[in-house]
RNA sequence: GCCCGGGUGGAGAAAUUGGUAAACUCACAGGACUUAAAAUCCUGCGGGCCUUAACCGCCCUUGCCGGUUCAAAUCCGGCCCCGGGCACCA
């Protein structure tokens, strides 16, 4: 047999799987189906490690699953829209469509190049008309059940991108595309109403999502953020107003000293509107909108208030209490907050602005002056100077002291979250539509669904000023209304891309249908996914997105499934020199050099065994070298047959070659990739210098398969087969053939070794005992010592022990 | 500050339920083959002690300290370090 040779093989036989068609999923409801999906690239370019890892790992399961019988529906497409592609229109003058069917051309044939098992036939675009026409009329259905609705409110702007971004794409202040810091603009945007869905988004996480990695179980908790407290009521001296304070901690009511009102809250103007205190309010609150997220919050300590000249009545206690805005103050909950000694920012405003304070909780019970304390007292204790409550402990008065304060009508439970409603307006051209007209007679019309799609016109200039080009096209945004027929406007934002991503993975069952965004019955078929593999990234983003999508279509009666996934798998990062490859830091290693280099397959292998799926995973360069000898170590030893001196399978190779089935089918199993290719290398070793047998080469060539797919392709039809390896039945283990005639025991002596036995299997305990004890070892370390017991653990070792 | 992970040879890592720590791979060193090199193959490879040397033997070793157990990388308590998430959310 010739060398191998890599180049020749893996194109020939990427082509067969794709002649005969392998990968193609078809719902043969005789066999169990398994959805494995990998999360869809951005068509930035090329292909990077990144994604040579995520979809090598997918790889493996599918064509795993593929073997075991299971009817495999493993797809790919392409997350198209976005703003790479209108930057790069506006650097390079090419229409974002051009650029990115070019990269999908590149990045698509590159991923064939790996040998992916990908059903191309239902690939798709997401920046094709014919997807996002559903996502459209996905949309006009949610503005009719009030998911989807305009409103003016603060929304997170970056200059960099020229655009408003939703809460999840601000990382620590800044825009998670471009780091642009980003500001707080008040504008009028379109929002999903994700708040709706969040404690089913919550529940579910514990009900449903167990096979979820916990990491991401507990960011998306976080994030959704379900706090629950009492909204207490504060009667503003000389005015009808009332203030509603939200609070988890009403045991301190009592302690409550000071009002703290959010510079948002439009309810300050209402306070001060007429009074001598309205200019300089309206000072404070310009100056805290001036500044960004970052300074709010890198400004931590700073505290900055202002005094309004009006006094809160405490319903508690019954005292008079000052009213100030405060920077602090967020609008969340109520967006009014009840302040006191025993929170830490309250406790420092309150020194700052010489407030004074009062103390209702301490460690023994013993009132302390709050105005002689140098910090806030956070911890639990017992109550005083708190009415009926005194000399309670604190956090069993909790629950009562809300009951009473609602008994009492001070206030009443609720419940807060700090997941809001999903910005998804974009001043963007790359993207799709939203479909809305205005009419100056109308209103907001939405575009009839026999109208869809509203197409994104393709003739556009980009100047990269001016905000976004659709706005500029007065072809597109001089229409008709729909309702009156006069002269109407549509609307020219796009959809935040994180939309398209939401649901792909729903259109991946029938991506062909043309009667909606999805075939109930192939939903019905496929759905839920049964592994999903993607960034760890993506938890707080994507994967709540598509999770509320899910929801969201349920209840449009589009599907009947409450979650997408059912098992995650969140692979790490592929690092050289310490930190993740990344273009700008230039520690890039380019995909298309290794399989010049060495092959697809050596590729694969690398990135399989150098780290577990979860974890970091170094590159180095020698061990890709290793790969390769280990896969010309195989070809040689599988191109020896049938000339082949030894032959004869006998017992030994029996038990080993029935190990490694075991031991690969498991670790496949539990995406244990390394150690399963490690199994595999140690069978190579021992039929090496223990001679081989057909079977023996058979059985490696199988379990080497979804690994290594090309040369297993490959010396599976030098052993003579016609047909494909996937067409070959996964091999099964004998337990029985499992047992070997003889077995290692490890003798000890009070726990240390000090030998070991080699015994027949079917040995009996008080043999292995005995042999054990005889021992030369065992008796020089027991000699004139008494031996207090002796301890057999079934097949694996003997602890004698003993006391002086 | 709170909540998750994690810490094992020169490197990547193994060790389903406590049961021979370091499988497998890389790197390194020595050897075989070769005129030579590459490739390939063989041997060694945690630390220390004993020994002229080899073999053998003994002790220590999974971040640190303690505990449970016949037996701990694994379980429990305390501490240190690294990575990630959340955080002015009342």
């Amino acid at each position: 047999m010739e060398m191998y040779d890599p180049q020749t093989i893996e194109p020939k036989w990427q082509k067969f799987w794709d002649d005969k068609k392998l990968f193609k999923a078809s719902e043969d409801s005789k066999k169990e189906k398994y959805y494995l999906l990998e999360m869809l690239p951005y068509p930035s370019g090329r292909i990077h490690m990144g994604h040579v890892r995520n979809y090598t790992i997918g790889d493996v399961a599918a064509r795993f699953k593929m073997m075991q019988g299971f009817c495999v529906l493993h797809p790919m497409g392409w997350d198209a829209f976005g703003l790479p592609a209108e930057n790069a229109a506006i650097k390079n003058k090419i229409h974002p469509a051009k650029w990115t069917y070019e990269n999908i051309d590149v990045m698509r044939s590159q991923l064939k190049r790996m040998g992916y098992s990908y059903d191309w036939d239902r690939e798709f675009a997401t920046c094709d008309p014919e997807y996002y026409r559903w996502e459209q009329l996905i949309f006009l259905k949610m503005v009719e059940k009030g998911l989807a609705f305009k409103k003016s409110s603060s929304v997170n702007w970056c200059d960099g991108c020229q655009t408003v971004l939703a809460n999840e794409q601000v990382e620590q202040g800044k825009c998670w595309r471009c780091d642009t810091v980003v500001v707080q603009k008040s504008m009028e945007q379109w929002f999903f109403k994700i708040t709706d869905y969040a404690d089913e988004l919550l529940q579910d996480i514990d009900d449903k999502l167990q096979g979820w990695p916990e990491r991401v179980r507990v960011m998306q908790k976080n994030w959704i953020g379900k706090s629950l407290g009492v909204n207490i009521f504060f009667k503003v001296k000389d005015s009808k107003i009332v203030l509603p304070t939200y609070t988890t901690r009403c045991d301190t009511v009592f302690s409550v000293t000071f009002i703290a009102i959010a510079p948002e809250n439009p309810i300050v103007l209402d306070l001060v509107q007429g009074t001598k205190y309205e200019k300089g309010a309206k000072e404070f609150i310009a100056k805290v909108a001036k500044q960004t997220l970052i300074d709010r919050e890198n400004e931590e300590k700073e505290k900055e208030g202002f005094f309004i000249g009006k006094q809160a009545i405490n319903p508690a206690s019954g005292e008079e209490i000052p009213i100030y805005i405060a920077n602090f103050a967020l609008m969340y909950g109520t967006g009014i907050v009840m302040c006191d000694a025993h929170d830490k920012r309250d406790f420092k405003f309150a020194k700052k602005y010489g407030i004074p304070l009062k103390f209702v909780i301490s460690k023994d019970g013993k009132p302390m002056d709050a105005n002689k304390a140098k910090e806030a007292f956070t911890d639990d204790g017992i109550l005083f100077d708190s009415g009926e409550f005194s000399g309670m402990k604190n956090q069993e008065a909790l629950p009562k002291m809300a009951d009473w304060l609602e008994k009492k009508k001070f206030g009443e439970k609720t419940i807060n979250y700090k997941l809001r409603d999903w910005l998804i307006s974009r001043q963007r051209y790359w993207g799709a539509p939203i479909p809305i007209i205005y009419c100056d007679k109308c209103g907001t019309v939405p575009v009839p669904e026999k109208d869809l799609p509203v197409v994104l016109p393709t003739d556009v200039e980009f100047t990269g000023e001016g905000g976004s080009p659709l706005a500029q096209h007065s072809a597109f945004v001089n229409t008709t209304c729909p309702k009156c027929k006069k002269k109407a406007r549509r609307e020219t934002d796009t959809m935040d891309t994180f939309v398209e991503s939401s649901w792909y993975l729903l259109r991946y069952c029938s991506s062909k249908y043309e009667k909606g965004p999805v075939d109930p019955k192939a939903a019905k078929f496929w759905m839920p996914i049964d592994q999903y593999i993607g960034g760890i990234e993506h938890a707080v983003g994507h994967l709540i997105y598509c999770r509320f999508f899910t929801k969201v279509m349920r209840d449009l009666k589009m599907i009947d499934l409450n979650e997408p996934v059912v098992n995650l798998l969140t692979q790490g990062m592929v690092c050289l020199g310490g930190s993740a490859m990344s273009k700008s830091k230039g520690n890039i290693v380019d995909p298309d050099t290794i399989i010049e280099k060495y092959g697809a397959d050596t590729a694969r292998l690398f990135i399989l065994f150098a780290a577990p799926p979860e974890k970091d995973l170094d590159w180095n360069d020698n061990a890709v070298e290793g790969m390769y000898r280990f896969l010309t170590r195989v070809w040689r030893l599988v191109s020896e047959v049938p000339s082949s001196k030894h032959q004869i399978p006998n017992k030994e190779g029996e038990v080993w070659k029935h190990r490694t089935i075991k031991r690969v089918t498991e670790d496949i199993e539990r995406f244990h990739f390394n150690t399963a290719l490690s199994a595999l290398m140690e069978y190579v070793n021992f039929l090496s210098e223990n001679g081989t047998s057909r079977e023996a080469l058979e059985t490696l060539v199988i379990l080497l398969s979804p690994l290594a797919p090309h040369i297993a392709e490959e010396l599976w039809q030098h052993l003579g087969h016609k047909e494909s390896v996937l067409e070959t039945p996964w091999p099964k283990w004998d337990p029985k053939a499992l047992v070997a005639s003889s077995i290692l025991i490890a003798v000890q002596v009070n726990g240390r070794l000090r030998g070991t036995v080699e015994v027949p299997t079917d040995s009996s305990e008080e043999e292995i005992k005995n042999q054990a004890q005889r021992l030369e070892k065992v008796q020089a370390h027991v000699a004139g010592k008494q031996i207090a017991k002796v301890i057999y653990v079934p097949k694996k070792l003997v602890n004698i022990v003993v006391r002086d």
